[in-house]
Formats: C-alpha cells, structure tokens, sequence
DNA sequence: CGATCGATTGACGGGACTCAACAGCAGTGG
DNA sequence: CCACTGCTGTTGAGTCCCGTCAATCGATCG
C-alpha cells in the first residue's frame, strides 16, 4: 500500500546541516544550563527539512530533541495490517524523544512536517547533566509534564476490528493467563469502545475459543488463537451466531 | 443518563485514613529526598478506598500523587454530550495529578479502581523540593516520562461525528481564523479517522457554512456556526447532498 | 425477597470504512 | 507548451461494524 512513503522516509538525512548556536539561551534548557553565562549547552542546534525523520519507532533511542521551529507529526504502528498512523503533533517549544531518558528504544517515529529547527543532545550526556544540576532536571520536568498534559485523550482511530483491539489489549497486558480485573465500563473506554460492543468483542473470541469469559474475570485459555485474533485476519466481528448469515 | 454515578464519585470522602509511613523510603521520590537517611520525604502516604477520587477535572491541582499499591482510572470529559469516559490507568509506581507541577487545575478526574495507597505531596512543597535537589527531579522526571511512554496512542473513542470532531479540533487549534497546515492523512489520524472522511467532514462544514475549505488550506468563515456544529445537536454527518433523502 | 447496578444479548439503523474513479497540482522531460 | 507521471485530495456507491435502545439476567446489598 504505502512501501513508497515509508521507504523515502525512512531513507531521508537524519539531520543534515547546522544553524547558528546565537540564541541557543532561548531554550530553556540552554538556560538551566547557563548558557546565557557562557556555560556549555547539553544541546546543539541543527536545522531539518521537511520530512526528516528524527526518530524511528524501536530504534535505538540515542538522542532528545528539543524543537525550536516547525513541528514534528509522531507515528505510531498499530500492528500488523493496521500500518502506522500519526498520533501527536509536537511543536515548537516541545520535545522529542524525551523517552530516550528512561528506556532504550524510541516509542515512535518521529517526521518533521515543516522544515525547522530542532536543538539535539545525545542521551547519555543529557541524562549525566540531569544528574547534576536542580535547575537542569526541573526545566527537562516541567516540558515532558506539559507535552503529557497537551496531549488530550485520542478521540479515535479504527486500527482494526473491536475484537482485535480486545485480543491485542489481552495480549498485552493478561498476567498468568489473567486479564486486570477491570470494571467493563472502564476497559470499554480505554479501547474506544461501549460496554455492550466489548461485551460482544469478549464472547466473540470466547467463541474462537481464546478466552473464557465470565462476569467476574477474563481468562485467557489459549494464547495462539488470541494472537490469531489479534494480528491475523479478519477476526470476522460480531455478528451473532454463526448460524445465521 | 449517569448522574447518579458521577454524582456519587464525586462525594467521596479524599484520602480518608492513613497508613503507615515505615516503607517510605521505597519509593524512588523518598529515595531521592534521602528517607532512607532520616531526611524528611516531602509525601505522606495515604490509604484509600474503591471509588475514591483522587482528583477532579477542573478542580485545582493542589496534589500530586505517587501510587504504591492499587489501580486508578483517569476519566476526561468529552464534551457536551459525549460524558466523561476513561482513557488512562495509572497502576503501583505511577504518579497521578502530576499536571499540579505545572498547571493549576487537575486535567484528569481519578478514580480509585481499588482500595490502595498512595504518597501525597502538597503541589508547593514539591515545587519548592525539585528546585533544590538534583536527585529528586531526576526521580520525578523518570516517572513522568515513563508515565508518558506507557500511554499508547489511544485505540478509538466515538465522542462525536466525525464532523464534530473536527469542529471541536478546528475550534481548538485554528489561529487567526486558518487551521494549522497539516496534511490531511496526518489530521485524520489524529482525529481517528480516514482521510476520505475527514474530507467528507469537512464538506459538510463549509455546506453548513462554517469554513472554507481549498486543497490547501482550511479557513474557519464563521465561529459561531463552527462551534454550533462542534457542540450543538447532531450535525447530521456525512450524508451527501441534502437534496437527497 | 425486593431493589439496584453491572453485564449480556437481541434487533435495528446509521455512519464510517472500503473500493473505486477522478480531479488538481508539481515535477520532469520532450 | 504539453504529455506524462506521481501524489494528494475529493467524490461516489455499497457494505458492515458499532452505537443505540431495549429487555433480561446475575450479583450484591439491605
């Protein structure tokens, strides 16, 4: 469907040529560094054309950006047959791959909508410059708390069938064959959808043979045929009984 | 519809009991403040009860939390109309309300899923304790991004037509009456739609006079009628011309 | 046992996706 | 200048998934 598009993506120059570190003071890491004052940055300035990619979803995640212009559309994969999709803007004044402080890999893939500017630090002297200085951690916390807090609850995305999300969700996150004994209700809103249509996704795949589903728990009796559902094809939905059609 | 639920969320008791505050030093907060030591932690652990809200949305983020035991669900409200609905667990480990750093009402309504505990820490006091020590941002910093990263992009949320998505996004983020540039198979993924419907949505907006749309670029004609669209009564979606039907 | 709430199941209709075909626009090369 | 190509966005027709409304059942509590 799309190879194209991925494939030049992904091949673009991941940032290609340098701006001027004049007013690197602006950000407010360069102030918490006192950069004003002379002192080094953690972070260096680069410019970015449009369609760049900063980072890619698993890849290593070696690098933070803090963005000074344009802004950065982040995609996410929904799993096999449901391709990536965009998720968040990130723009000016806003970081990127902020997850590199705490994990490996980078969660999303990250590819400039506009040509901009963008001031890079690589991870391990970032997390060594937090380590020291007060001011440092606390200019880094206040923008990852902020990007948290933009980022509204997603209104909807269709990334498959609602039995899929529900077996990709059991996939994910049943511990010991045991789903967390969430209320319907709430399970039901964190995967888009109503009680009633979760109520039928569950006794679908109870159906296949996946799950044994009562009022009270949700178990998982065989993790084949739930992968199946999750990522193969059309889990063939809800329509009732097998009998009818 | 569900008043008496929300209604009976909100009128309970905020951290009744307390607990014991002799594990403090397990949790990386009290790490960073040196309880182990003796020093002082700027939480104090609570216990709480099934149902309990943590925070209100809109209320102001005078707390934050940071969960030992149990599960809470964060609720954001929808919109006229669309209600309240869950969209974020936060399990043992997680901070909750921690938008209280750098706003001053909370974004999420939490509700407690279980009886648990938590460590609680005036909004002031933990201000004043991450501009001080070097450790203790890092600690809040790492749990903020993790809490960050776990969040997957949501599945799906039908709060609204898609027209009505739209609206509400074009309300939010046109500036000087243009909506942001953003390619629209990048707009449909983020309003969890196909670029074919989106589209369609926006037809059907500058049918109804509220935009105007070219290729490239979408201009907002009329406030009033874009904001009817966005939270009045059903703006009767996407079915083609009127003429029809 | 009666009351209430949560969960399940059924019937039904509508809205969004799918599959197309087409139009607008940029870039390329003749 | 124009044909050709490729890509983005629009429009149309048809299908079906999911939301809505409703009834029923189970479980819990008083």
């Amino acid at each position: 469907m799309n190879p194209a598009r991925t494939t030049r993506r992904r091949s673009l120059p991941i940032l290609p040529d340098e701006v001027s570190t004049a007013d690197a003071a602006r950000c407010p890491i360069g102030l918490a560094a006192g950069c004003a004052d002379g002192a080094p940055c953690p972070l260096t300035p680069h410019a970015f054309a449009a369609g760049t990619a900063l980072s890619a979803e698993g890849a290593p995640a070696d690098r933070v950006w803090y963005l000074r212009r344009g802004s950065v559309a982040l995609y996410r994969d929904a799993g096999p047959e449901g391709g990536e999709f965009p998720w968040a803007i990130r723009k000016a004044g806003a970081l990127v791959g902020e997850e590199a402080l705490v994990q490996d890999d980078f969660s999303d893939t990250a590819v400039a909508l506009t040509a901009g500017a963008a001031c890079v630090g690589r991870r391990g002297e970032l997390r060594a410059w937090i380590d020291r200085g007060g001011d440092a951690a606390r200019a880094v916390l206040s923008l990852v708390i902020r990007a948290r807090v933009a980022a509204a609850p997603r209104p909807s995305t269709p990334d498959g069938n609602a039995p899929r999300r529900v077996a990709r969700w059991l996939a994910d996150e049943a511990r010991g064959g045991f789903a967390p004994p969430l209320p319907r209700h709430v399970l039901a809103g964190l995967l888009g959808m109503k009680p009633e249509t979760l109520s039928r996704a569950l006794a679908a795949l109870a159906r296949a043979g996946a799950v044994r589903v009562t009022r009270r728990e949700v178990r998982v009796v065989d993790a084949d045929r739930l992968l199946a559902a999750a990522d193969g094809p059309a889990p063939r939905a809800l329509t009732a009984t097998p009998a009818n059609r």
